[in-house]
DNA sequence: CTAGGGTTAG
């Protein structure tokens, strides 16, 4: 009890009514027995085709083989696994523990996470005898089942009962914290359990906490743990590497991330396909080609294959990058090397046609996926719903929304916010608000995401009263709106002709300590140029520069076009030297004013003097 | 040697 780890699984213990038998989870459909199972289990029981029947000294062994072979090949149906149990339970005398544990891991093995728990329960309740192998594995399940607080609370039983949570079940735990987000919890756990000597770190419990700091955004973090780690003399492998080299890649630092791939390998330690992939998908993301070449130069001399994951990053972003083609070819070189694409593939392709708007291809696409018998996902549908709406085609988006059921798919607020902002972007107001109920009678809750979208398409349709009430909305419902929440509304709001309302949020979002971005300022100066407010539009550029985010291109010319319209041509002057200095050019909408300008004749001395500047 | 935990694709 002097841990935290101990305080926190007793609090489980008491919070969750039932400790055993354990609660059941989801729904675990297990049907009655069917005679070709049992017909099966008995051949193979019995079977004269084991290698050599006189060295299987009584039933057991004949389990044993049954159950390797079981979680090799796997079980084909979880009735299989439940068949194989009950069988278990009528032996005598019962099975070892180790057999009931490769039997849980075997459910495992196939994802059924819900039926090994009730299986774990069963155990349970005929006294069958557990480890804490058992649990661990049992925790697992509850954890994949977004059930961390049950894994706690067997954490709990496992004190109970006396046995001694090890590495792998604390590792376990931690890991179902950081995908339940609450990374937090699990460092603090970390942090306890070193302290206390509660478990003899080893790589894999690095690696975990390692990859939650890297989810969290927190790469260098995550570095500084990989160098603890071997001061504490326990070596990081490959997967401490490409986590970190996964994260790097995603943070666009390629460069670190190829400077670690050379420092595990000067360590001896050997990148395999994951590291690898990682780093090519880094540099997709840079389009550095020629580097790419060499990282695949590199896996063939290395004997390393690219495998499916491989291809996808590649076809991927040849498709984004417009190269459909390239990105078909790939497709086939992938099938030729014996790697099959997949949903996820043949859905990075259809994203290419999608933004290439080329629909009718996008659509064959999906064909091509009937006809070699992938079923297409939620996602899938996702990218093809968006790619008709971008091209105002919403009504085919909505069949497709429609058709989504039918194939056994839930849509989910993406694809909702894809149809909602196709049907803003049309003006179909009222079939947007019937799109936005369904979405909330099916249970999808807002996010940040669905609200940028729905904002937006409120303030494109001038509904900025009904904007501003569903962004009070969101901050009841404890949605923390982000800068470009703040940026849409201003946006809508300057528009509308709402200047103070407009000032007000900009003042607001100050207050409450959100950092304005480049579009915030560039919004408020367009706004106040808008409104003949010059002085306000020039004290936000001095603003900007105070906090350190400097004006772009966009700035300058906005505040200059500003100026031009309300007749302050000396101020324009100014800042058009200004602009210059710093690198930036007039967009085309600034240096046609100033054309215009030139052919004015007007005795204002400042127009005079800018025309001469100006004038060829 | 024998059961449980870790890294990659939209």
């Amino acid at each position: 009890m002097k841990t935290m780890i101990m305080k926190r699984a007793f609090t489980s213990c008491f919070t969750s009514n039932t400790l055993l038998p354990f609660p059941r989870l989801g729904t675990n459909n297990i049907t009655a027995t069917t005679t070709i199972t049992l017909l099966r289990l008995h051949s193979l029981s019995q079977s004269p085709t084991c290698p050599n029947p006189n060295h299987i000294p009584n039933h057991l062994t004949k389990l044993q083989q049954l159950l390797l072979e079981k979680s090799r090949v796997g079980f084909d149906k979880p009735d299989d696994a439940l068949q194989v149990f009950d069988k278990m339970l009528r032996m005598k005398p019962l099975p070892r523990v180790i057999d009931f544990n490769q039997l849980l891991a075997a459910l495992v093995k196939m994802k059924h996470y819900s039926v090994a728990v009730s299986v774990f329960s069963k155990m349970c309740s005929f006294t069958i005898p557990v480890n804490v192998v058992t649990y661990s594995t049992v925790i697992n399940c509850c954890c994949h089942l977004k059930r961390v607080d049950y894994g706690f609370t067997l954490l709990a039983a496992i004190f109970k009962r006396g046995f001694v949570p090890n590495v792998v079940t604390y590792t376990t735990l931690l890991r179902g914290l950081i995908s339940q987000d609450k990374f937090l919890e699990a460092e603090l756990l970390f942090k306890n359990l070193l302290k206390h000597n509660q478990v003899e770190p080893n790589a894999v419990i690095f690696n975990t906490i390692i990859n939650g700091q890297c989810k969290t955004g927190n790469t260098s973090q995550a570095m500084m743990l990989l160098r603890y780690m071997e001061k504490k003399g326990c070596m990081p492998d490959v997967v401490t590497y490409s986590t970190i080299i996964d994260s790097l890649s995603k943070d666009r630092l390629v460069d670190d991330a190829l400077g670690l791939l050379a420092e595990m390998s000067d360590k001896g330690i050997r990148p395999n396909v994951i590291t690898y992939s990682s780093l090519i998908q880094g540099l997709c993301n840079l389009n550095r080609w020629d580097d790419i070449t060499q990282l695949l130069k590199d896996m063939d001399k290395h004997k390393i294959s690219p495998d499916k994951h491989t291809y996808s990053i590649l076809v991927d972003a040849h498709a984004r990058d417009g190269k459909v083609k390239d990105a078909e070819y790939l497709i086939e070189l992938m099938i030729q090397r014996g790697q099959n694409p997949n949903v996820v593939t043949y859905s990075a392709l259809m994203d290419g046609y999608c933004l290439r708007g080329e629909l009718d291809k996008a659509f064959a696409v999906l064909r091509t996926m009937r006809n070699k018998g992938i079923l297409p996902n939620t996602q899938t549908y996702t990218i093809l719903i968006s790619g008709y709406c971008k091209k105002m085609k919403v009504d085919t988006a909505i069949t497709l929304l429609e058709e989504m059921p039918l194939k056994g798919l839930t849509p989910t607020v993406e694809t909702y916010g894809t149809i909602l902002d196709g049907l803003f972007r049309t003006r179909r107001l009222d079939e947007a608000h019937k799109f936005y109920r369904k979405m909330l009678n099916q249970g999808l809750r807002l996010d940040i995401v669905i609200c940028s979208t729905l904002l937006h398409g409120l303030c494109l349709n001038g509904l900025v009263v009904e904007a501003m009430s569903l962004f009070h909305k969101m901050e009841s419902c404890g949605l923390v709106p982000h800068i470009s929440i703040y940026n849409i509304l201003i946006h809508g709001l300057f528009k509308d002709g709402k200047v103070d309302k407009a000032r007000d949020l900009f003042h607001n979002l100050l207050l409450k300590g959100l950092q304005p971005d480049l579009k915030t300022y560039n919004i408020m100066i367009h706004g106040f140029c808008q409104e003949g407010l010059l002085e306000e539009a020039y004290k936000i550029l001095l603003e900007m520069e105070e906090h350190n985010c400097l004006p772009n291109e966009v700035t300058y010319n906005t505040l200059i076009r500003g100026c031009f319209k309300n007749k302050m041509y000396h101020g324009g002057c100014v800042l058009i030297d200004e602009m210059v200095a710093h690198g930036f050019k007039a967009d085309a909408s600034t240096a046609s004013m100033l054309f215009d300008l030139l052919q004015v004749k007007e005795q204002d001395p400042a127009l005079l003097a800018l025309q001469k500047k100006f004038m060829p």
